[in-house]
DNA sequence: CGCCTAGTTGAAATTCGTCAAACCCTGTGG
DNA sequence: CCACAGGGTTTGACGAATTTCAACTAGGCG
């Protein structure tokens, strides 16, 4: 269960970009009106419909954003980190209702700031909000990104793109360690855990990637991989 | 070809929401750093990569934003109309470039403000800088959902959710009037337009359209069509 | 009136999801 | 330390939905 902490939070609102340009006075004041609460794995944050007016900042932890179709298939639309905000919808209309589902995928502690209180900082300081205008602008971007490619990129070049974004280079060997599990890797790119499967294993035998463990892979020839993929 | 006109714009101005709270001689200083422009049928405002630092207003007319796949198959992310804007990328970023093409899908004018020349509205009247971040929050709402929509409903129910989203009512008789050709469509439902033409007979068989024109379509029993979709 | 593009229809090919079974990894409790 | 339970993962077989290719038709604009 969800318990919450009312000590100081000055880490809290020192760790987001959107509040972090402030000086210690200010956020000082800020942190006063947030309040922390902490998730356990796999426990909901809110769910589609739930009226609310606060700001979620993640202070640790991750949290999944996700939809679920009528047919109850999901689809996870973001991972948030330590330092990313949502619930902006709440905050920016008046009688917001969450559109969304939001999950804790490990042991997670937030900040919440209500909206009567962010709208006064929002006033006093506007750079607050050209960052949160800056932070949603590319959030937008991606969001638009992903849906041309759930739309129209077959599920392997989803694959390889999302691989293409994860590489880590270690003494001439790429590899990439995946963030999720396979299951969750699924409703990301908008498929099944059944098709990644598959698709792992055909690359693997045209000889382009090796799987080591379940989380970890590595890229034979990433060029080569980003050609096929096209 | 596009062709500027230097006369007055205060029209532009007011039509637009994210300007239209201001009183007459604010809208005019604004109109006054605006430029028209006008476009002519399936001319391009703007290609992927261009570097821009304009915001651009919708006066007339109706302009569609599309990306391209890999593979060259378009997705159409949204139709522009009158009041709308884009470009926001490219002006809240410093050394912004386009993510996606823009396309008048008719004869169109539009008004192009700087982002030197903004900047200095949004600090004067951070008001604007307040319907923009609302108008964005929006957008990114639907885009998330067009993203479900593609990812995990068949292309019926996204049809028909189309649809139930674009209904008029006249005199007893529900109908819809597509704002963009079937292929276009066909492109923002992420699919084909011979899939579209399929979907279109197979719903007017069953009795719950009729077809009258290309563009005009008349739903019978709007509730039973979003019954028969879930 | 004729051209050109958009739209329609059919048949074949393909991708992908579903269902089912087997496997494997991890953590738990004996 | 091992056995077992349970979820995630893999693989196969199958089928449904959709794309592709091709041919044909219809509507709009010169």
């Amino acid at each position: 269960m969800a318990y919450h902490n009312h000590h100081s939070h000055a880490d809290c609102i020192r760790l987001v970009p959107i509040f972090n340009h402030l000086n210690d006075e200010q956020m000082h004041l800020i942190a006063q009106s947030a309040n922390e609460v902490q998730y356990v794995k796999n426990e909901l944050l809110f769910r589609f419909g739930d009226k609310d007016d606060t700001l979620y900042i993640i202070n640790n932890g991750r949290v999944r954003i996700y939809s679920l179709s009528e047919s109850g298939r999901e689809q996870t639309i973001r991972i948030l980190h330590p330092g990313d905000f949502m619930g902006e919808v709440a905050v920016l209309q008046t009688e917001g209702y969450h559109s969304n589902y939001a999950e804790a995928i490990s042991e997670t502690s937030i900040c919440r700031i209500h909206k009567k209180d962010l709208d006064q900082y929002l006033d006093r300081y506007p750079e607050i909000m050209r960052r949160i205008l800056s932070d949603i602008t590319k959030r937008l971007q991606l969001s638009e990104k992903q849906t041309v490619q759930v739309s129209i990129e077959p599920v392997e070049a989803r694959i390889i793109d999302f691989l293409s974004e994860n590489v880590e280079d270690e003494k001439n060997h790429t590899y990439v360690t995946l963030p999720m599990s396979k299951k969750d890797l699924a409703t990301y790119l908008g498929t099944t855990p059944e098709t990644i499967s598959r698709k792992f294993s055909s690359l693997e035998e045209r000889g382009l990637i090796k799987r080591h463990t379940q989380k970890c892979i590595e890229i034979f020839d990433l060029d080569e991989l980003l050609f096929v993929s096209s």
